[in-house]
RNA sequence: GCGAAAGUGGCGAAACGGCAGACGCGCUGCGCUUAGGACGCAGUCCCGUAAGGGGUGGGGGUUCGAGUCCCCCCUUUCGCACCA
């Protein structure tokens, strides 16, 4: 151990070291309690970034903490190496996907291992190797047995100028991001994963995940599968025997009804309108609307837009004659693609019969008392066009509803769906907002979907033994056409695996969710060659004990790995529904931004370059720009990013601090959920920190391990006794343990690093207290080195987890050979916290009067009741309040407070 | 518009319904230094010399006691957005 904190010394001697001794490296075992902690892998762009490294660093520091409680931890990485930017990188630059991506991979393992993240390199999996995604492959060919694959048309982003498939950020905005040409909706075949089959268990096995996910993340899967309850109705046609089906979920309302209302879409449409003179008009009309959706900017209102089929349908209920029509705000792919049209009681109807002066029908009127119904006086007329100013939508009292007025909607709405059902022409139904998951992509760097076309056999899977199907070494990334597979002719032409006549193979490749949805079982056995991975080996480390990612995966990604779970359950492959017990979602890394307006432009400089000045109570004054030393604007806090230049580079960091004082300050400053302000002042305190701790440990090493003070550190009792300064660091001590693992099982790093950090403080005045004393018996020197022992061994364990190499360094400076984990199976190294040296032997207890804090008493921490009720009132503080007054009540509180009550 | 979460010093933040602001940053003063983006010590919510008073976005309520629980409002952030 050196004098002096030499952060890239230590940290490069015991990354080595770690390495040596396969510190990380872990096998199932059964006789172990396991903890499976995971992070969300990165995409290998090459760099990592502040984000990577703040979540890295949390994973990181509760794998060390699971390991120091004796847990035997999985702890893994893993590259989510397919999809577009290596595909862009090689259309712009001409470079290899595959070369760039390996680069990109061994240059960021390269900062991960600098960061000194625990991992266990041996499990390391990229997407893009074939022997990964040939169990995509697999994957899809058991979804395809068991009529979980399908394929369907389904509209992509066409750039009509270059003649390519865009993705939804390369088109946003309705332009194509690189010609600007204006991009269409176009139809192609591709395959889709019925996730909306497992709907009704992913809304239902939430319930599992209460206890350990964020509300938030639940709240935005529920709202995204949206259940919905209500029926199916079935409207005949006039002079057809066709019908048209409707979805409601409120059938209660179906009296007022005035129309059925047909999507631009629907595919009975061109059925019913065979001979009709609109016909036309209709078709142009459908085709407009759904041009204007394929233009559609995200945040746009569109105005309501119909046209009357002059066809009409039967209300099954009421035997009334309906006009039907054809609008642009009914959704195809929602419900039956068809509603009918309640304007009296549903908003977007009432709008659309105010455009076209249609019939409104009251058939609700409101019953509760205590609530103010919707702004409007019941009525009792039929037809409220011309009163009625806004839709009722609340429930209410049936009326002018044949049979069923004067019923209550929701005893109307099971009634009204039983009978609809017991006369064939409808029922109850649910309904979801989830749609299957389409999984096709016309892109290169993806997994090639395993399906063979044969103009004999038709739509033909490979065979289980002929996988992987490889991508080829290249293509011609012009960033035209269709799937750059198409044009590489070795990969196209092949066999039909059914009658060997030549075929052609699927040219699309799939979602790189799909990669994401199952990666962190493959970690249990990286290796596998004849299984995704092995099931015993699975049972053991699955589910994954705690999840640590980004809250913008809350919905696709964790849904997508949710359902692949339950596939993989209902194939045998595992034995339970739900992957991921516990789900933390890190906030974002955020910084100060400044800038000059420069011909009504933002011009941005980064926060290395510029010097903040200050005043006396600590704000902001002004900002220069250090090159020059004229002054920027100070911008607001934004998310690091390359437009608002505000980022800073983890290498750098390392470089200037060492990665323990960038874990350090990445856990302490926030608290995991929240932003995470980056500050390079913040930083210098984590370094200071950490300098505190190791020049006391450097000071205190030799004293400890030097006997001629008297004898080998140990309790003597009397000492103790004595001396309440060496039971006051004991009970810091043992109260810091306790409440570091309390915060550390909660998640709470930034209250632990604060908690070692009074530790160090109350470390540093003992010390101080110790240099003072010159002459004391040899028992003193003993027990005083003994407690210090204790103190320093504690907070260099617990600091483990947060900067494992100063740990390391400090724990061998200790005395300690083998490194912090040594013996870690049979021995867990992190404290245990004393109850009874933990407590306080003397306490200050608040008195209040009235609830105001007028006076203190120091007692015992055993003070009873009744002795804190005598002292209290007896206190000459708190007399002067209470003098003259009647004492009403006096709330004891034992070991916090007391209130004395007064007239 | 709908839904959710959150508003605490100059800043990041603490606080089982029980002393608001732990810990850190910044700032102020002092010491040590030729010097310091080093180190040490002290101070730092507001008003007041003090005693004391006020203070957790605003207003009300429950309670002996509210940053914390309930209701209304304001603001911010996020998600969804014609979902019948």
């Amino acid at each position: 151990m050196d004098e002096k904190y030499y952060p890239e010394k230590i940290e490069e001697k015991w990354q080595k070291f770690w390495e040596e001794t396969r510190a990380f490296e872990v096998e199932a075992d059964s006789k172990r309690q396991k903890f499976y902690c995971l992070e969300m892998l990165p995409y290998p762009s090459g760099f990592l970034h502040m984000g990577h490294v703040r979540n890295y660093s949390i994973g990181d520091a509760l794998a060390w903490y699971k390991r120091l409680r004796g847990f035997n931890v999985l702890h893994p990485i893993g590259w989510d190496s397919f999809g577009q930017p290596a595909e862009q990188a090689a259309i712009k630059r001409n470079v290899n996907p595959r070369e760039w991506t390996e680069e990109n991979i061994t240059q960021m393992r390269r900062q991960f291992k600098r960061l000194g993240i625990s991992y266990d390199w041996r499990r390391e999996v990229a997407a893009h190797r074939p022997e990964y995604y040939k169990w995509d492959q697999w994957f899809f060919l058991k979804m395809y047995e068991r009529g979980l694959v399908y394929r369907r048309m389904s509209p992509v982003n066409w750039c009509p100028n270059e003649k390519t498939v865009l993705s939804n950020e390369q088109s946003s905005g309705g332009v194509c991001w690189r010609c600007g040409w204006a991009v269409e909706k176009k139809d192609l075949e591709q395959w889709f994963v019925r996730t909306t089959q497992y709907a009704e268990e992913l809304i239902a096995d939430m319930a599992e995940l209460e206890a350990g996910w964020p509300e938030r993340v639940l709240t935005m899967q529920r709202n995204w599968i949206a259940r919905s309850t209500g029926a199916f109705v079935d409207f005949p046609v006039k002079d057809s025997t066709e019908k048209i089906r409707v979805f409601t979920t409120r059938i209660d309302t179906i009296y007022g009804a005035n129309a059925i209302v047909l999507a631009p879409e629907h595919p009975s449409l061109a059925k019913l309108l065979e001979g009709s003179t609109l016909q036309a008009d209709i078709t142009r009309f459908a085709a407009r609307v759904r041009e204007g959706r394929a233009t559609l900017k995200p945040d746009e209102e569109v105005e309501k837009e119909g046209m009357n089929t002059g066809l009409f349908a039967t209300n099954p209920f009421s035997g009334e004659q309906l006009p039907v029509w054809v609008a642009n705000y009914v959704l195809m792919d929602y419900g039956a693609g068809a509603v009918m049209s309640v304007p009296a009681h549903d908003e977007r109807d009432f709008e659309f019969a105010q455009k076209y002066t249609l019939p409104i029908k009251q058939v609700i009127v409101p019953v509760t008392h205590d609530k103010e119904p919707s702004g409007f006086e019941p009525q009792l007329s039929e037809d409220v066009s011309t009163e009625m100013l806004n839709a009722m939508t609340d429930y209410g009292m049936l009326v002018n509803s044949g049979e069923w007025s004067a019923r209550l909607s929701q005893d109307a709405i099971t009634e009204m769906s039983a009978h609809a059902e017991k006369m064939n022409f409808g029922g109850a139904a649910v309904t979801y907002r989830l749609r299957d998951w389409g999984i096709s992509r016309q892109r290169f760097w993806g997994a090639p979907i395993p399906m063979v076309y044969c103009e004999t056999c038709g739509i033909v899977p490979i065979a289980e033994k002929d996988l992987p199907v490889e991508l080829p070494a290249s293509a011609e990334f012009t960033g035209t056409g269709e799937s750059p597979l198409a044009g590489v002719v070795e990969f196209v032409t092949t066999t039909c695996p059914k009658c060997s006549r030549p075929a052609r193979r699927d040219t699309d490749t799939m979602d790189t969710f799909v990669d994401s949805s199952w990666y962190f079982f493959r970690y249990c056995d990286p290796q596998n060659a004849d299984a995704p991975f092995d099931k015993e080996k699975a049972k053991y480390w699955t589910p994954v004990d705690q999840y640590i990612g980004g809250i913008e995966h809350a919905v696709m990604h964790l849904l997508y790995t949710r359902f692949w779970t339950k596939m993989m359950r209902d194939i045998g492959l595992v034995s339970f529904g739900e992957p991921v017990k516990n789900l933390l979602t890190q906030g974002m890394v955020v910084a100060e931004t400044f800038y000059r307006e420069d011909e009504g432009k933002r011009v941005y400089f980064n926060p290395a370059d510029v010097r903040v000045e200050r005043d006396a109570k600590g704000r902001i004054t002004s900002a220069v720009l250090i090159s020059d030393n004229r002054a920027v604007t100070v911008g607001d806090i934004e998310k690091m990013s390359k437009s608002t230049n505000n980022g800073v580079d983890p290498n750098e960091m390392i470089d200037a601090y060492g990665a323990d004082a960038v874990r350090v300050f990445t856990l302490f400053a926030a608290p995991p959920e929240n932003e995470l302000r980056w500050s390079e002042a913040g930083i210098d305190g984590a370094v200071r920190f950490l300098r505190r701790v190791y020049s006391m440990i450097w000071k205190w090493a030799d004293v400890l391990a030097n006997d001629s003070l008297g004898g080998t550190p140990q309790i003597n009792e009397t000492v103790l006794r004595n001396l309440p300064e060496l039971r006051r660091l004991r009970q810091m001590t043992h109260r810091t343990i306790a409440r570091v693992t309390t915060d550390f099982e909660r998640l709470h790093f930034n209250t632990s690093v604060a908690a070692l950090m009074e530790l160090m403080n109350a470390v540093g005045d003992f010390d101080a207290l110790q240099r003072e004393v010159t002459e004391a018996p040899p028992e003193y020197h003993a027990t005083a080195r003994f407690v210090m022992r204790e103190a320093l061994e504690a907070l260099v364990i617990m600091l483990a987890p947060f900067a494992p190499h100063a740990a390391e360094e400090m724990w061998a400076g200790l005395g300690h050979t083998g490194g912090i984990l040594r013996d870690a199976e049979t021995q867990a190294r992190w404290p245990q916290a004393d109850a009874v040296l933990a407590r306080k032997e003397e306490l200050e207890i608040p008195v209040q009067v009235n609830g105001k804090l007028r006076g203190r008493l120091r007692v015992a921490a055993e003070t009873g009741e009744e002795d804190l009720r005598q002292a209290a009132l007896a206190d000459e503080r708190v007399r002067g309040f209470i003098e003259g007054r009647d004492v009403v009540k006096v709330i004891v509180v034992p070991q916090r407070l007391v209130n004395i009550v007064v007239s």
